[in-house]
DNA sequence: TAATCGTGGAT
DNA sequence: TATCCAAGATT
């Protein structure tokens, strides 16, 4: 597969582009202003994630924290709340941090190149091209899906677009095409393009303004490129939670590094290697927690519940535990848990599998 | 570099 | 039901 001839003394391209964009761009909040915080906030909401999806998550955050202070001075869990059922979890706490950077060490001003914004943290090469064009007009290539995909078979680029070292081949291509004069409508243009028009699956190649030019639709690779290998498949886990209850205190746990869900709230667990778990095991952990229970408790039905995520699947296991007395401050600290009363529960920030436990039980 | 980090919608 | 994948970043 051979590659068309690319260069900026080649202009129809970004011409066609910004000809399409003007007649067919959707009206999004985030294209109202050239803030840099209200650019960021949109961009790492947007990251993979879908404008349908993420534009709820927008407005909330605009709206509870309208300035980098206020979203600096929020309580990580408060942050965290708000971005509940949105998934990878590492952006909003990453987000968090990066506030608290600014308003620190940039006196509230958000970094005005590509180069210092790249050193936030969780603003890629991507982010802080779009930050830096969109707010700036600096002129430096997007390269997120769309972009990959429109390169791809516009120009016929075969690279596997999920190796890395790929990345270099399409930058290259789309650091030429940008123009000088109009970086963020050219920046914009090709995202959009890329999201309305040549989607994934069945492009509109029959209305596409680059149809003639096209390299893909010349040849009949439409459905062959982008060029992508694909992921491994993931491995299930098996989650057996014990709802510690006493009266009416619950007792969580926020979720630590290097797993799932950091950040958020869950249960007392215990992961085992199948969705069966012997009474006796049940026994044991709830005691070896500093609860006690009788094994006629163990036989009462448990709530299971599966959930999928992106790498791996979790076959969880609820099992409610009415305890006899509260844990104890030492059981409490050994088990990272905290008692919670339940109308406490619904304002920490929790997973989908946690929250849907919680919602078809009703507490 | 390859693996990992969510969730929901489309096919 | 299974698979893809969406305005990626981090390690």
């Amino acid at each position: 597969m051979s590659s068309t001839f690319v260069s900026s003394s080649n202009p129809w391209f970004g011409a066609a582009l910004l000809n399409w964009y003007p007649r067919h761009r959707r009206d999004l909040p985030w294209r109202h202003t050239r803030d840099p915080y209200a650019i960021w906030l949109s961009e790492v909401i947007l990251q993979q994630t879908r404008v349908k999806q993420g534009l709820p998550y927008y407005l909330d955050f605009i709206t509870t924290y309208p300035t980098v202070h206020d979203l600096a001075a929020a309580p990580q869990d408060e942050v965290l709340r708000h971005w509940q059922g949105l998934g990878y979890y590492s952006r909003a706490r990453n987000m968090h941090h990066t506030a608290q950077q600014v308003v620190q060490e940039y006196s509230g001003r958000f970094p005005g190149t590509y180069a210092e914004l790249l050193k936030l943290r969780g603003v890629g090469q991507y982010t802080a091209a779009a930050i830096a064009s969109f707010a700036y007009d600096e002129q430096v290539a997007v390269l997120d899906g769309n972009v990959y995909r429109v390169l791809a078979r516009v120009f016929g680029l075969a690279q596997d677009i999920a190796a890395p070292a790929s990345r270099k081949v399409f930058q290259q291509v789309a650091d030429t095409l940008i123009p000088a004069d109009q970086p963020a409508e050219f920046n914009q243009a090709i995202m959009e393009f890329g999201a309305i028009q040549c989607t994934p699956v069945k492009p509109d190649c029959l209305f596409c303004p680059l149809q003639s030019q096209c390299y893909a639709f010349q040849h009949g690779l439409i459905s062959e490129l982008p060029v992508k290998s694909k992921a491994k498949a993931g491995r299930t886990r098996y989650f057996h939670y014990f709802v510690l209850q006493y009266e009416d205190t619950l007792y969580m746990r926020k979720r630590g590094p290097k797993d799932i869900w950091e950040g958020l709230y869950d249960f007392a667990l215990h992961e085992a290697d199948s969705a069966d778990l012997p009474a006796r095991t049940v026994v044991d952990t709830v005691e070896a927690l500093g609860g006690r229970i009788d094994l006629a408790q163990v036989e009462e039905p448990v709530q299971s519940l599966r959930h999928v995520l992106s790498h791996q699947k979790v076959e969880a296991r609820f099992h409610p535990v009415k305890l006899e007395a509260p844990l104890t401050p030492k059981a409490l600290a050994t088990a990272g848990l905290l008692p919670y009363k339940a109308s406490e529960i619904e304002s920490l920030p929790k997973s989908i599998l946690i929250t849907n436990y919680i919602s078809n039980i009703g507490f």
